[in-house]
DNA sequence: AGACAATGCATGCACATGCATGTATATTGC
DNA sequence: GCAATATACATGCATGTGCATGCATTGTCT
């Protein structure tokens, strides 16, 4: 029982100083290298996933792990370097269709070569 | 290779959804029921295992995921609270000991309930 | 002993986040 | 068709965080 407990709170500790290590190091490379924090990584890398007519924001606050009001500034930031476009959809006017552009694709490609080594590194140290 | 990194960024995508999964609940919960937030009562459960002497600032921003100013302010705040107690150490000025108090270890003991059912609850779900 | 670097902690500042709310559009019930 | 409700996104506000820096104390070198 406490045993248990124990045990289910060491396997948290683990989880999260792993999760705070990689982190730490991908944000600083990313962030270094490429001008992306890691959230911003994450959406760029979802949005390269869909076709070239984007994905709405509903959709997006699915997958990244953020809020609503936080995922809106992301996308805001992203536009606002060029990297994404928002178009309101037709068939409701209420959504945001967010795109990834050529300069996102580009970003993206150059910060995946750098997830990827770091990851390589940290990922299984 | 190209997949080697598709599996890594995987694993990472896994780690992350875990991480923001089981934090998001923890968070809810621990300051719903002892207004505590999940960095508040890691230190806190840290400096419960010290014995009543307590623990160096230093040697918790170790421990802690965090930066120094933000452990700093983390103190300041479970100090505001009576749940830790500051004390300058004699043979070294610069050093400050935070030491849990009595409310500290009875509102933890409180808390350890909770992290531990949401734990049995999330953590292999 | 005196100058200079290093250490431990606090704090100003910028910023990303969550919550609550606002605005616009869509849907439902009558 | 109209009113009430729900949905999608944006935004004001409070807060926690990291970085750079400041201040006090300690250690080092000569």
């Amino acid at each position: 029982m406490t045993t248990e407990n124990a045990t289910l709170a060491a396997e948290w500790r683990d989880l999260l100083a792993r999760h705070a290590r990689i982190n730490a190091a991908l944000e600083r490379e990313l962030q270094g290298s490429h001008r992306l924090s890691v959230t911003e990584f994450e959406a760029l890398s979802r949005l390269a996933t869909e076709d070239d007519m984007g994905c709405r924001l509903q959709q997006l606050v699915d997958d990244v792990h953020m809020s609503q009001s936080a995922l809106s500034r992301l996308i805001s930031r992203l536009h606002d370097e060029g990297l994404v476009e928002r178009r309101s959809c037709v068939d409701d006017r209420r959504g945001i269709y967010a795109c990834i552009t050529d300069a996102g694709r580009a970003r993206l490609a150059e910060a995946e070569v750098t997830q990827a080594a770091v990851l390589a590194r940290t990922l299984h140290a």
